[in-house]
DNA sequence: TTGAAAGCGCTACCAG
DNA sequence: CTGGTAGCGCTTTCAA
C-alpha cells in the first residue's frame, strides 16, 4: 500500500539506488532523470520511510531532549535557540517530557535508547545514578543545559558561581548590605550549591559576615516565594532578596503585597532566570537574566563539534536587567 | 559493535525469534529460558532497535504532537493529560515545537509523516492548507486538540460556544449588563468565530443589545490586554470583559493599574483558560478554567477506541472558578 | 552516471 | 514451546 523506493523506481525505469541518491542529494546523478524522479516522488505521495533509513545507515540525526514536566518555562527558550539551529543542520529534536516517577523516567529513556539517537539533550533535568548508568551503557552523548551536573555530565549553562558575583555586586553598588537568598538551600542539585557558595564568597568579598539564616528555602516553588515574608516576620531583617527563580520571585512579591510591604522601599527583590514572567508583574522584577537561547544554540553547536567530552562545561554570560524591583539606598 | 538479538540468541543457543518473542512479551514461551534471556540481555547491555522493530512491523506506536513555538503555556496540561494515558497504554509521543516559518514547518511535517506514526496530534496549532493538505495524503489520522478547525478534522476541545453562555450568564448574574470580549475578533482561527457568536448570542438571550466596538483584539497577547484599557479610554463604557487568554488578563490587569483603576471595582475581569497565570496575580483572576488535562487523556483514549472520524468533536467541560476580579453590582 | 545485491535488526509465519 | 526463514524499505559498496 505504501509507496515505496522501488516504486519509483519502476516507474522512471531506474533502480532503487539511484533514486535513492536522488532523493537524498547524495553522489552523482542526472540532473534531469533526477527531476523527472522527483516528480514522480510527488505524484506518488512517497514518504522515506526513516526507520528502514536509520536501520541502514545505522545512525540517525535525531536528538533526544528530556524535559521535566514540571515544565520552568525557560525550557521553551531552550528548545527555541536548539530547533533553530538544529533545522539548519539538518537534525531532528526527539522531546520528550520527564516526569517524576522513576519507572516512567526509565521507561522514556529506554525508548529514547531505542532510537540509535545521536545524542541526549537534558534540559533543567536532574536525572538518578540508575538512570545515568542506563545512559552510559549505551553510549550515547549526554548534555546537561541550564543545569550544572557532576557525574562527569558535560553542560551549557551559566556560571552560576559568578552569576552570584556579579548579583552581589549589583546589589551592594545599589547600597544594600543585608540580603537573603532564597531558593537555593538544598543540598542535591549541583548548582544550589555553586549558588550558595557564590554567595557566600560574594559576600564575603565585601566584608559582609555571613549569615546562614539569610539563606532559606529548599525547592524552587511559588507558594515559597509566598512564605518568604511569613518566615522571616517583619520587618524584614535585610533590605534585599535574591530570588533563585523567577516563579520564587512573584511569590515574594504577593507576599509582600499580602504584608503590606512596599517594594521596593521595603524590600528590593532580583529575580535569577529573567523570563517573560518577570515583565507581567507590577513592579517589574530587575533580573538577571540568563541567555537560555543561545545555550540551546550552543549546545547543537558543540554537538557537531564534537566537544561534549566529559570535562566540558560551557558557560553563557548573564545580563542584570534593571527593572522597577531594587531601591537605590543612600547611605549604608 | 551493537548488541543484537542475534548475539543474545547465539549466547542462550536459542533462536532470533524466540528471543524476539521472550522480550516482547508475545506469543509462547518458556518461563525458565525467558529469565535466562533477560538476564544475558541486561549483561550484555541490550537495547532494542526500535528502527527495525518499526520497519519490520510496518507500524509504531508513536504518536506525534505539534506544539506551538509560541508556547501558550497550557500545552504543558495537555501533555501531562496525554503522556500518562500513552504511557500506560504503551504509546511513545514525539513531540514537536511548530514554529511560525512556513518552511520549516513543512519540514518538520514531512520529518513526522517519515515515521510511520500511529496519529499526529495538533495541540492550539493552526495549519496552512498545503500542510494539511500534505498530512492528508499521507492517511495519518490527526486530531486537533483544544483548537476547533475547520477542514473536518476532528477535534477535542472546551464547547466554545457554551462557554461564552455560560460566561456571559455569570456575569449577568453578578450584575453586569455592559461586557466587552478581548481577544476574539479575528476571522481566522475558528475558535474565535465561535466565542464571538456565543458572546452575541449569549447577550441576546438577556436581551442585551450587542454593541460591535465591545468585541476588540485580533490577538493573544501580553500587550493586547495593556492596551485594552488606553484603548477604550476611562471610564470604560462596559463594567465587565472576558478576555480570551490568561495571558491577555493579566495585561489587562496592568493596563488597569497603570489607568488608576482598581479592580475589581472599577473594572471586573474574567479570563479564559484558567491556567496557572491566573493563580499568580493580585487580585486572583477570576476565570473561565479549561480542563486541558483532560483532552489529552480523551485524546490518547479517542485514538485507541479508533474514534478520529472527519467529524469527530468531543467537548470537555469547563468551569467557573471564582476570583478576585469579579464585582458584584447591586442593581441594575 | 547507473545497477545489482547484500545487509541493517527485528518480526511473523509456518513447521516442527 | 521453539526454530528457520523471508522480508520490511533503505543505503551502500562494487562493478558495469
Amino acid at each position: 500500500m505504501t509507496v515505496t523506493l522501488k516504486d519509483i523506481a519502476k516507474k522512471a525505469n531506474l533502480s532503487p539506488a539511484s533514486v535513492s541518491r536522488i532523493l537524498n542529494n547524495r553522489g552523482r546523478f542526472n540532473d534531469d532523470t533526477a527531476k523527472q524522479v522527483r516528480t514522480i516522488a510527488q505524484s506518488l505521495g512517497y514518504f522515506k520511510n526513516q526507520s528502514a533509513a536509520d536501520l541502514s545507515q545505522k545512525q540517525s540525526r535525531v536528538i533526544g531532549v528530556l524535559i521535566p514536566t514540571a515544565h520552568t518555562n525557560f525550557a521553551d527558550e531552550i528548545i527555541k535557540g536548539m530547533q533553530n539551529e538544529a533545522y539548519e543542520n539538518g537534525y531532528e529534536l526527539l522531546i520528550t517530557f520527564f516526569g517524576n516517577d522513576h519507572q516512567q523516567q526509565m521507561q522514556t529513556v529506554k525508548a529514547l535508547l531505542s532510537r540509535q539517537l545521536l545524542a541526549i539533550f537534558m534540559l533543567a533535568v536532574d536525572i538518578t545514578l540508575p538512570i545515568h548508568q542506563l545512559i552510559k551503557t549505551s553510549n550515547i552523548q549526554v548534555l546537561s543545559i541550564s543545569n550544572q551536573l557532576n557525574d562527569g555530565v558535560p553542560s551549557i549553562s551559566s556560571d552560576n558561581y559568578d552569576m552570584m558575583s556579579q548579583i552581589v555586586n549589583y546589589l551592594y553598588d545599589h547600597g544594600h548590605r543585608q540580603m537573603a537568598l532564597i531558593g537555593s538551600s538544598m543540598i542535591e542539585p549541583v548548582v544550589a550549591t555553586v549558588r550558595r557558595q557564590g554567595f557566600i564568597d560574594a559576600l564575603a568579598k565585601h566584608n559582609i559576615k555571613y549569615n546562614p539564616d539569610f539563606i532559606w528555602g529548599n525547592n524552587i516553588s511559588y507558594e515559597l516565594g509566598l512564605q518568604t515574608i511569613p518566615h522571616y516576620g517583619t520587618p524584614l531583617p535585610f533590605t534585599a532578596v535574591i530570588s533563585s527563580a523567577d516563579i520564587i520571585s512573584i511569590g515574594i512579591l504577593n507576599g509582600a503585597k499580602d504584608a503590606g510591604l512596599q517594594v521596593p522601599n521595603d524590600l528590593s527583590i532580583i529575580s535569577i532566570d529573567g523570563t517573560e514572567l518577570t515583565q507581567l508583574t507590577r513592579p517589574i522584577l530587575t533580573n538577571a537574566k540568563q541567555n537560555f537561547q543561545l545555550m540551546g544554540e550552543l549546545a547543537i553547536t558543540a554537538l557537531i563539534n564534537n566537544q561534549l567530552s566529559t570535562n566540558t562545561a560551557i558557560y553563557t554570560d548573564i545580563e542584570i536587567i534593571a527593572g522597577q524591583t531594587i531601591r537605590t539606598l543612600k547611605d549604608s
